[in-house]
RNA sequence: GCCGGAGUGGUGGAAUUGGUAGACACAAGGGACUUAAAAUCCCUCGGUAGCAAUACCGUGCCGGUUCGAGUCCGGCCUUCGGCACCA
């Protein structure tokens, strides 16, 4: 019988879909639910290898835990606002909304002919309005929680894509998109609070048992807590105070200069006041300009004094105040002292220009003595300080912090390296922010009811900057408040909005009247299982906790984290080829001439390159589609779970995908010459006389594949379904009892491979006789008796190393075993360093292990 | 610089809590079937010595804990990733 699996893809993609099998049902609350996500794909055109391993996992997940009889809700949608589609637009000459939609049913079609169980009902596109117009909903009640605000401020902006990035969004100063250079610029931008949140979301990482740690360590490297003091410093001949931030108070004593950040609130006016403020000026747009360059963040340190003095609220001392390039203005108070003994930065700066050096923390084995040639920045012995000699730098810094509390001149902090998040983008295809700006009212909310505030979908686009900015009919509108003439804001949101809330609308996708129904809501969620890419490890999953925390205090929801498990995947990768002068290759044009590699068109020697992950620019893809059609569905899934474990990197290898297709082949084979033997032997040996050993081996690899499956160890679970194949074919199944437990066996290994490899599996059941579908039988369970061996195998170590084996009943006793032991001792004796048995240590059913 | 992973055969990888290192595959070699090839099936496959039984060595390096370490502890090396003037 011929194994084709375009066929039989096919057909059971159309029964599947026929028939709503893997449909959740959010009103049967009282049932055990599993909510399994994937993170949604943004809908670029074709689907690339990536997306079918992100896919084939969670598909894994979702398909076992139906078999298990869960409620399982397993959505799919398009996370279909953003750049790319402006980008085509202008390519294509078309609009962003048509480009995104064919991409969209492109993709499906593609998606399908992976049989992924989808509940294709609840299929969620964030570009439509029945999508954003929540979101605009969330955005006027955050508005009205003091949760979003308006503020002229610096910020990130690409020239390439015309628009204003997040921090998040800049990589060593480019562009994380395109790769361009990332410049400053001052303008008036949407924010939210996320800093309110700052210490929740770092304090509610540590009840995340299922994520992977790193995820976890680099969110907390974010949001960056760290507790200091502020600290009031009078200013010479003046009754201003300039407040500064500090974690190290203990260095107090040892203060010599203090700088402050070019933008400090007080520029300004220092500019103005100083007798030399032309140099003071250019000093300072030096700085800006250079500040404004992202990239190289690590120049020298310059700075210039302002002519002012600080008064030591101790001392009394004069504190020169200096301009210094290295300070940041949003940090703190964005003014610092400066202890230049215990901080290089300081030290690298009091060099430069001759500030002296105080030493008020010693090593605890010595002394420190001036000049230094870098700073002591370690705990240590307190000297020079005064009351405070003699104690513990660390037990300084609440005792110096406490003293000035006292005096009145210092307070305790926190401060977070988090910013707040930035959404506005001066891009068209986005959701429109429900806000107009009123000449009499300011700034106002467009009215609930009026939503959504609707994107026009069919514009002509440039490309420079957004048309909507070109759109009367779009801008022009009356104030919410007063009648008057308005104008309606053309920013649209930055798209990680909607991705921070997709996951809630699947459980209600069609609900017109609410964002979402809360109880179905509160019953799917948390996301049992999340899946996706590495790089989302900060912005889209501390964004999602942020709206999780939000959602729940505006009373929509009752829980405050979204995902319970997190799995990161590993990209997809490929050798890549690439001439002498850097130019990537297709595999295709590569010649093998004598051993040596040549490009076919330029004539080029060619070097083999690194393991990289798939991309178009360095010519090592391959596309999906092509895989299918070669291979069918079954194989590319089987390939992408079986060659890495899921959260390594993969290496896409043409043998490695012809060796699932010859296992599924192999799979096939077996069962359908054997269909009658099958079909006639059909029920479940209880015990068996005869061929106990595959008996136990089919019971072991459930248990196997169950737990493997559970921990996300997809690979070995493939192999032990591989075992179990190995197995029936070496087995002769002569008697009527070894006929029915071979059936038994086989039977079980298509019932086992279903969820990695369900379009043959499900055929080959059919073909067995059942009329039931394989995706809603129940999963095998193993019968714990079934797993006990005859004999098993224990172990011989002499003094730790291996050298011999007994074979034993399972349920031998430890005196039993010592018995043999000591029985055979004359063939130990010669192992045994003391000529002599001293111990005898038993591990029940693995081992012995004899000293001496 | 700080933080977090990782390092096991020719290759991808296995070893769930300290208990037989190398499961399962890929590649390679050999054999069966075939006029032949493909496909399929079977066998071998960490290193050294040996005809063999077997012995010794072996999980990046050095040391430690333990009856026993790929796994735990201390110190390094290499490598990947994140953050990076955060006071």
């Amino acid at each position: 019988m011929y194994y084709t699996p375009s066929d039989i893809e096919n057909k059971w993609q159309k029964i599947w879909e026929e028939k709503e099998v893997f449909k959740f049902n959010a009103s049967e609350r009282t049932q055990k639910k599993f909510y399994q996500l994937e993170m949604f794909p943004y809908p670029s055109g074709r689907i690339h290898m990536g997306h079918v391993r992100n896919y084939s996992i969670g598909d894994v997940t979702a398909r076992y835990y139906f078999r298990k009889g869960y409620n399982v809700l397993h959505p799919i949608g398009w996370d279909s606002f953003g750049l790319p589609a402006e980008n085509a637009a202008i390519e294509h000459k078309t609009a962003p909304a048509k480009w995104t939609y064919a991409n969209i049913e492109n993709m499906k079609s593609q998606l399908k002919k992976l049989g992924f169980a989808y509940d294709w009902s609840r299929e969620t596109a964030t570009c439509t309005k029945e999508y954003y117009r929540w979101e605009q909903l969330f955005f006027i009640e955050m508005w009205e929680k003091g949760l979003v605000y308006k503020k002229n401020s610096e910020v990130n902006w690409c020239n390439k894509c015309n628009t204003v990035l997040a921090n998040e969004q800049v990589e060593d100063g480019f562009c994380w998109r395109c790769g361009s250079e990332v410049e400053k610029r001052k303008i008036e931008q949407w924010f939210f609070k996320i800093t309110d949140y700052a210490e929740e979301l770092l304090t509610d990482l540590d009840t995340l048992e299922g994520w992977p740690e790193n995820v976890k360590e680099m969110q907390r490297n974010w949001i960056g807590r760290s507790e200091g003091t502020y600290i009031d410093f009078k200013v010479k001949g003046s009754d201003e105070k300039l407040k500064v931030f500090t974690t190290r108070p203990d260095t107090f004593m040892g203060i010599t200069f203090a700088s402050m950040a070019v933008e400090h609130p007080w520029s300004d006016k220092i500019v103005h006041e100083a007798p030399n403020r032309k140099e003071m000026e250019e000093f300072i747009d030096e700085v800006k300009k250079l500040h404004a360059t992202v990239k190289d963040d690590n120049y020298e340190k310059k700075g210039f004094f302002t002519g002012k003095y600080l008064i030591h609220p101790e001392t009394g001392a004069e504190i020169p105040l200096y301009f210094a390039n290295f300070v940041l203005a949003d940090y703190g108070t964005g003014a610092v002292m400066a202890v230049p003994a215990h901080d290089q930065r300081d030290f690298d700066f009091a060099e430069k220009y001759e500030i002296p050096v105080k030493i008020v923390i010693r090593p605890e084995d010595k002394e420190l003595e001036l000049p230094l040639t870098e700073a002591y920045t370690e705990p240590g012995v307190m000297v020079n300080s005064g009351e405070f000699d003699g104690m513990k730098s660390t037990d300084a810094k609440k005792a110096i912090s406490d003293h000035l509390i006292e005096k009145g001149c210092g307070e305790r902090g926190i401060n977070f390296r988090l910013r707040d998040w930035g959404i506005s983008r001066q891009r068209y295809w986005g959701t429109p922010i429900p806000m107009v700006k009123c000449e009499k009212c300011g700034v106002v909310p467009v009215k609930k009811s009026e939503l959504p505030v609707v994107l026009p979908e069919n514009v002509m686009f440039s490309g420079a900057t957004s048309p909507l900015n070109d759109m009367p009919e779009f801008y022009e509108t009356t104030c919410p408040v007063c009648g008057g003439k308005a104008r309606r804001e053309t920013d649209t949101m930055d798209t990680f909005v909607e991705s921070s809330w997709y996951h809630m609308r699947y459980v209600s996708p069609h609900s017109d009247n609410a964002p979402f129904i809360s109880e179905d809501v509160n019953y799917a969620m948390p996301i049992d299982q999340y899946i996706g890419g590495i790089e989302h490890a900060v912005m889209h999953l501390l964004y999602t906790r942020f709206f999780t925390k939000v959602l729940a205090d505006l009373g929509y929801i009752n829980f405050r984290e979204p995902a319970k498990r997190l799995l990161t995947q590993g990209m997809v990768c490929m050798e890549s080829y690439r001439t002498e002068s850097g130019e990537y290759v297709y595999p295709e044009d590569v010649e093998n001439r004598d051993g040596i590699l040549y490009d076919k068109n330029s004539g080029e020697k060619i070097t083999v390159g690194r393991k990289e992950k798939m991309s178009k620019s360095k010519k090592n893809v391959v596309d999906p589609d092509d895989m299918i059609a070669r291979y069918g569905a079954d194989t590319c899934r089987i390939f992408s779970l079986f060659a890495a474990p899921p959260e390594k990197d993969l290496e896409w290898s043409e043998e490695g995908i012809e060796g699932s297709f010859r296992f599924l082949f192999r799979v096939w084979n077996i069962v359908t010459d054997n269909l009658d033997l099958i079909e006639k032997h059909n029920n479940v040996p209880e015990t068996v006389t005869e061929g106990k050993e595959l008996f136990r081996k089919t019971h072991e690899v459930i248990k196997k594949v169950s737990e493997d499956i559970e921990r996300f160890h997809f690979n070995t679970a493939i192999s032990a379904i591989m075992e179990l194949v190995n197995s029936c074919y070496k087995f002769n199944a002569d008697t009527i009892e070894k006929k029915e437990l071979f059936a038994f066996a086989l039977r079980t290994a298509v019932s086992l491979l279903n969820p990695f490899a369900p379009h043959m599996t499900e055929e080959l059941f059919k073909m067995t006789g059942n009329e039931k579908l394989l995706s809603k039988d129940i999963f095998p369970t193993y019968k714990e008796d079934a797993l006990v061996a005859e004999e098993i195998t224990v172990v011989v170590q002499i003094n730790g190393k291996l050298r011999d084996k007994l074979t034993v009943s399972p349920d031998a006793s430890r005196e039993e075993i010592e018995t043999l032991v000591k029985e055979n001792s004359e063939k130990y004796v010669k192992f045994l360093k003391s000529g002599e048995i001293k111990k005898i240590i038993y591990v029940p059913g693995k081992l012995v292990n004899v000293v001496g």
